[in-house]
RNA sequence: GCGCUUGUAGCUCAGUUGGAUAGAGCAACGGACUUCUAAUCCGUAGGUCGUAGGUUCGACUCCUACCGGGCGCGCCA
């Protein structure tokens, strides 16, 4: 809704001759008496042509009102130098009723969202977890606003980790002491016993937990596959031709340090053997070659150090296009602080080891999880309280956001059974209650392209928590069974359309709408 | 030491990219159950936005310095 109104505003300011340094833009007043949209471009428009805000701002809300374009359909009214917007209730009914399906800007990207890639050395932790639920919901609100998106999952499969995992489930087998640099949790006990190949048998773990996380991916990249000499040669031959490699005390280097990195990265180690970083690179530029335009990575706040190298790599390899953080983008998420009632949890109390995402799934469910890993902003540090998360009460925002789509459904399922009401005509009357629930429930294209836009899937979250809490609102003070004919069809409608957007809003968050509770 | 990141109500966090009187939830206190499911709703109280400067019509937001938290600084992956 917002751009195209905001598509519109511009085009009028246009037409009355207004020039303006950059678009105007709209936001949601932080007070409602302030009406639906806000524009603050008066600001702008003042200091260039060195006049009074305030005064520029009843004259334009004036034109703006009388335009043909807006007029008869939107209040425009100057109140402290801001214009703001109001749709009055005829027009929210309208645009509830008959908007036909929701139309996104179009894009033109193909993106790629690399996310989780854990090494497969051992069980997923609670940090994959929030990765998990950063990276699939992000995919869901990219999918759903129209985005080209595709996931995948890099697994780390060659290398010195791989081989300590061996030797480490090798040396249970053979009832030996584990290498002091090798995995000694419980599961590579487990890992011997089944006698399968680890590395799979790890994958597998990890596959399943995802998938009981509802977190899926379009494809699963090997190491090992990119390994092929041509993919490497490919790499080493672009940087040797942009002078951007040399050789230096018996290893291969690259010159980082031109795109801003602290020091140079080593490609080719003395031993011969290649670096990690250097198979980084050889995986991007295959990304490139896939014909992605615009590469996203999730990546844990532990590796934040190792961005600038990439990025270096990326730009060498890729281009200038992919030195912007328009076509490359690196999401960084702080790490997860478990607790349960207070107390912090680090070990699983079953093996000793790291407490797994699997074992928090199977004690809190995958719904509650999810919620509280992407309720928080990815920078910020997540205290997560497992008791909290079970708690069936209001201290639990789960329960708010679910529980509001049943009682929906309740009353929609009770309706159907008594027999819904006939269309009345003429316009509603729509009580404040019943004007806020359909206005949050049209938001949710702003919502939800906003936090496509920002990469921001806890701006859904948020929406979803505000969206129950208008329906809880609206629940408590317009009952539907009771209420007149009349009141009763438009509030038919509401709860039809609230419900729908409550299911997609969780949906989004990888949440499941139940009907009961 | 250097780099990234973070500091907002007692607690956990938002803050629409520089705008209007800084917002929620929980906890605290007071109220509402002959209900469409009380896993709910209403009200009260709670703040020098880490500190000090700077930029401008205007700063939680941008810049600088300092203080505190987290993380990272391998020819590991």
């Amino acid at each position: 809704m917002k751009w195209q109104l905001q598509a519109q505003l511009n085009h009028v300011l246009q037409t009355l001759g207004y020039e303006l340094p950059t678009p105007a833009g709209l936001s949601f007043p932080a007070n409602p008496d302030f009406g639906h949209y806000a524009t603050n471009v008066t600001f702008q428009l003042a200091k260039i042509q060195k006049t009074n805000p305030k005064l520029l701002a009843e004259t334009i809300a004036t034109q703006l009102e009388q335009s043909p374009t807006f007029k008869g359909k939107l209040q425009c009214s100057a109140v402290n130098g801001f214009i703001n917007f109001t749709f009055s209730n005829d027009q929210l009914w309208a645009l509830l009723t008959q908007l036909e399906g929701v139309s996104f800007p179009k894009t033109t990207e193909k993106i790629l969202l690399e996310y989780v890639s854990a090494n497969p050395t051992g069980p997923l932790h609670i940090g994959h977890g929030r990765w998990a639920a950063l990276g699939d919901s992000l995919y869901r609100i990219l999918a759903a606003t129209g985005h080209q998106v595709q996931t995948e999952f890099y697994i780390n499969d060659a290398g010195n980790q791989v081989q300590k995992l061996y030797e480490s489930v090798q040396a249970v087998k053979a009832q030996t002491p584990i290498p002091e640099d090798g995995y000694h949790g419980a599961y590579i006990h487990d890992l011997a016993a089944l006698g399968d190949d680890p590395l799979k048998q790890n994958l597998k773990w990890q596959h399943d937990t995802l998938a009981a996380f509802r977190t899926h991916f379009h494809s699963w990249v090997s190491e090992k596959s990119l390994q092929g000499p041509e993919k490497i040669q490919n790499v080493l031959d672009i940087l040797r031709q942009k002078g951007l490699s040399f050789e230096s005390e018996g290893a291969l280097w690259f010159r980082s340090t031109e795109f801003g990195d602290d020091k140079d990265r080593v490609l080719i180690k003395s031993d011969g053997a290649n670096t990690y970083f250097l198979m980084d690179l050889v995986y991007h530029l295959d990304k490139i070659q896939r014909g992605f335009t615009l590469l996203i990575n999730i990546w844990g706040a532990d590796h934040h150090g190792y961005v600038k190298r990439v990025r270096a790599g990326v730009q060498a390899l890729g281009g200038e296009q992919f030195a912007q953080d328009a076509h490359f983008k690196i999401m960084i998420g702080q790490l997860v602080n478990l607790f349960r009632g207070g107390e912090p949890v680090r070990m699983s109390k079953r093996t000793g080891d790291m407490i797994t995402l699997q074992e928090v799934i199977d004690e809190i469910g995958t719904d509650a999880a999810r919620y509280f890993l992407i309720e928080k902003s990815p920078d910020s540090h997540v205290e997560f309280d497992l008791a909290v998360a079970v708690q069936a009460s209001s201290e639990n925002p789960v329960y708010y956001i679910q529980y509001a789509h049943a009682r929906l459904c309740n009353v929609l399922a009770k309706l159907a059974d008594q027999g819904t009401p006939e269309a009345q005509s003429g316009l509603p009357q729509l009580g404040p209650d019943e004007a806020a629930l359909i206005w949050q429930c049209l938001k949710w294209s702003d919502a939800i392209w906003e936090a496509a836009q920002n990469l921001a899937p806890h701006q859904m979250a948020h929406y979803a928590w505000g969206l129950a809490k208008k329906v809880q609102l609206f629940y408590e003070r317009c009952p539907v069974l009771k209420a007149s004919p009349a009141e009763q069809h438009q509030r038919l409608e509401i709860i039809k359309h609230a419900k729908e957007t409550l299911r997609k809003s969780l949906d989004v968050l990888g949440m499941s709408a139940p009907e009961k509770m």
